[in-house]
DNA sequence: TCGTAGCCATAAGTAAAACTGATGGGTGAT
DNA sequence: ATCACCCATCAGTTTTACTTATGGCTACGA
C-alpha cells in the first residue's frame, strides 16, 4: 500500500502504451528502469497490473481497475499545474483593489481600462472604503493592493508613491470672495465651510493642520462624497475643501473657482499598498509594475 | 511544471496541518526535509505555495488552487489503492465461469452456493457453452476459469484435473434388452440410439470410440440437452448414451437401468482450465483453490 | 528451419536524489 | 528578556533511482 507516487506516471504511461519499453522511449527512461518500477509498484500493491505479452503488456483486471483511478489522478493533477501556469501568465486569477471612491473614479479608472484590456481574463475586484478601512482590508488579505494617503505611522507595508494630492479651497466663480487674496488658514475657517466627514482621511488630514495653527474646524455642511462637495460649492453655499486633483474638470470648466492660500498646505502622498511584496499574485504584480511605471513616465 | 509526484504528498501533508514541522513529524520525516520538498514543488511550479508566518505556514490563493486539485487527485490514488485491496482479500471483484450446463447443475453448483456464501462481494458469471467453445472463451479472455473434459491436444492451458466421467449406456427397466448381457460396441450401436448434438464433446468422444472399433454411430435421436436423454430412455424409445455420474440420480431412483457393456470405454477427464495460473485473479485463484481442495480429500 | 529482432527480467555499478542533523534567524508567549 | 516554536539553509551521508550489460523468451521473416 502507498506506492510511490512517481511510479504512477510510469504505470500510466506503460499502460498507454501497451509496451514497457515504448513507455521507456516515451519517458526517457531505460527500459530496464520502466520495468523495475512496474514491477516495484506490482509489489506494494500486491498485485500483477500487467500480463506479460511476447509482443508488449496488457493490464489485468486489477491493472485496468487501477488505471481508472490513476489516469483521472493525474489528469486532475496536471490540471491543477495548467491552472497554476495560467494565473502566473495572466490567463486567470483575480485581484482585488482597495481605494476609495474618488481615487477610483479620478485616477485608478484607466488603469483599471488598461488592465482589463491587457488581461482579460484576470478579474478585478474593487473595494471600496475610506483609506484607513482599505488598510485595515489590506492587512487581513481581503485585498491584494490598497490606495491610500500615506499613513503617518509606517505600517509594515510595502508602500509605493504614485501621485501627490493638494488640498484646494474652492467656491462659485460669483461667491462672495476676493479670489485674488491669499487667505490664511484662520480666514478660511471663517467662511462657511463644505467637508467631508470626519471619516475621509482628508478631513482628518486638514483638521490636523488646522489644529497645527491653534485653530478649530467648524464645518457648516458635511458630505460623504468629493461629487457633492463641488455641487454644493457650485451653487454658492459656502468655500469647499477639495482635492485639487480630482476637482481638475470642475476648475477648467470654470464652475468652481480656487481660493488662493497664504500658507502652503503640504501635498500628501496617495501611495499604492501591499502586505509584502515577495507574495503578491502574479496578478496584483503586474498592476502594480502598470501604476508605478505609469508614474515615473 | 512537472513536479515531484511524491511532493505532493507532503504538499498536502503541509497544507492540511498548517505547518511544516507537524507534517514532518505526521510523514515520519524531518523538518528539513519537509522544508525543502516544499520550496522545491515551489521552484518547479513557478510560484509560492505558502505564506510563512510565525506560527506555521497558510496557503496562497495559488497554494489554495493546487490543494483543491491535489486533494482530490490523492484520494483518488488511495481510492485506487483501496479498491485492489479489497479485491486482493475478496470483498469485490468478479469471476466467470465458462462450463456447460450439464456440469454447471451436477457438478459445479453446490462449490458456487459455497463460494458465494464465502465471498458475497464477489460477482459470479457463468457462461454456458460447450466445452470447445468455452476453451475459446478462455483463451479470449471473457472467463477467468473453464471447466471441460480434458482436450488431446495440449493447449497451453494451465489444467488441473477434477473429476473423471464415465460413459454408460441406459435404458428404462423394461426395456427390450438384456441387462445382464456384456453388450459390445457393435451391438450396441444396432440400439436405437438417444445421443447427444455433434457439437457435444461427449459425443465426439463416442463417435471415436466407435470409429476406432470401425464401426460407425448412426443415432435414432439427437438431443441437446443431457437431461432430455433421460427423459426419452425413460419412456423406452431406445438406449441412451449417458455421463453416468450425471445420471446418478435416475440410476438410483431405477427409473433408467444400465446396460453393461463388453468393451471398457475409457473414462474422460473432466479439468479446471486457467489460461495461466499466475496472472488469476485473486477470486478465480480462491475458487480453484475451493474446487481443487474438494477433490482431493 | 533457423536466425533475428523485439520484448521483458535481472544483476551490478554508478549517478543522483532525498533525507538527516546541526545551525541560525525570527516571532510570540511566559 | 528568555524561552519555545517555527522555518530556512548548509554540508554530509544514506538511500534510491537509473544505466549499462546480459540473458531468456516469442514471433516473424528469410
Amino acid at each position: 500500500m502507498n506506492a510511490k507516487l512517481e511510479q504512477y506516471r510510469v504505470f500510466c504511461s506503460v499502460a498507454e502504451q501497451g509496451s514497457i519499453s515504448a513507455a521507456a522511449r516515451q519517458l526517457y527512461l531505460s527500459q530496464s528502469a520502466v520495468s523495475q518500477d512496474i514491477r516495484s509498484l506490482e509489489e506494494s500493491l500486491g498485485t500483477r497490473l500487467f500480463t506479460r505479452m511476447p509482443r508488449g503488456v496488457s493490464l489485468t483486471s486489477d491493472g485496468q481497475t487501477l488505471y481508472d483511478y490513476v489516469s483521472r489522478a493525474l489528469g486532475l493533477l496536471e490540471a491543477g499545474e495548467k491552472q497554476l501556469a495560467d494565473t502566473r501568465e495572466l490567463m486567470t486569477g483575480e485581484i482585488s483593489i482597495g481605494a476609495n471612491d474618488t481615487l477610483t473614479k479620478y485616477y485608478l479608472l484607466p488603469f483599471l481600462q488598461r488592465y482589463h484590456r491587457e488581461y482579460p481574463g484576470v478579474r478585478i475586484r474593487i473595494c471600496n472604503g475610506t483609506s484607513r478601512r482599505v488598510l485595515e482590508m489590506l492587512e487581513t488579505g481581503q485585498v491584494d493592493l490598497a490606495f491610500a494617503t500615506a499613513p503617518e505611522e509606517g505600517h509594515n507595508f510595502d508602500m509605493q508613491p504614485c501621485f501627490e494630492t493638494h488640498t484646494a479651497f474652492v467656491a462659485a466663480p460669483d461667491y462672495d470672495c476676493d479670489f485674488d487674496k491669499a487667505y490664511s488658514l484662520e480666514e478660511l475657517g471663517r467662511f462657511p465651510l463644505i467637508l467631508l466627514d470626519r471619516t475621509a482621511s482628508s478631513r482628518r488630514y486638514l483638521e490636523q493642520r488646522f489644529l497645527a495653527a491653534g485653530l478649530t474646524l467648524k464645518p457648516e455642511i458635511e458630505l460623504s462624497s468629493h461629487n457633492l462637495l463641488i455641487a454644493i460649492a457650485r451653487i454658492g453655499l459656502g468655500v469647499a475643501c477639495v482635492t485639487e486633483e480630482m476637482a481638475l474638470s470642475g476648475l477648467q470648466r470654470g464652475i468652481i473657482r480656487k481660493l488662493r492660500t497664504a500658507e502652503d498646505i503640504p501635498a500628501r502622498q496617495v501611495v499604492l499598498c501591499a502586505l509584502r511584496s515577495a507574495s503578491l499574485s502574479a496578478a496584483a504584480q503586474r498592476f502594480r509594475e502598470i501604476v508605478v511605471g505609469a508614474e515615473q513616465v
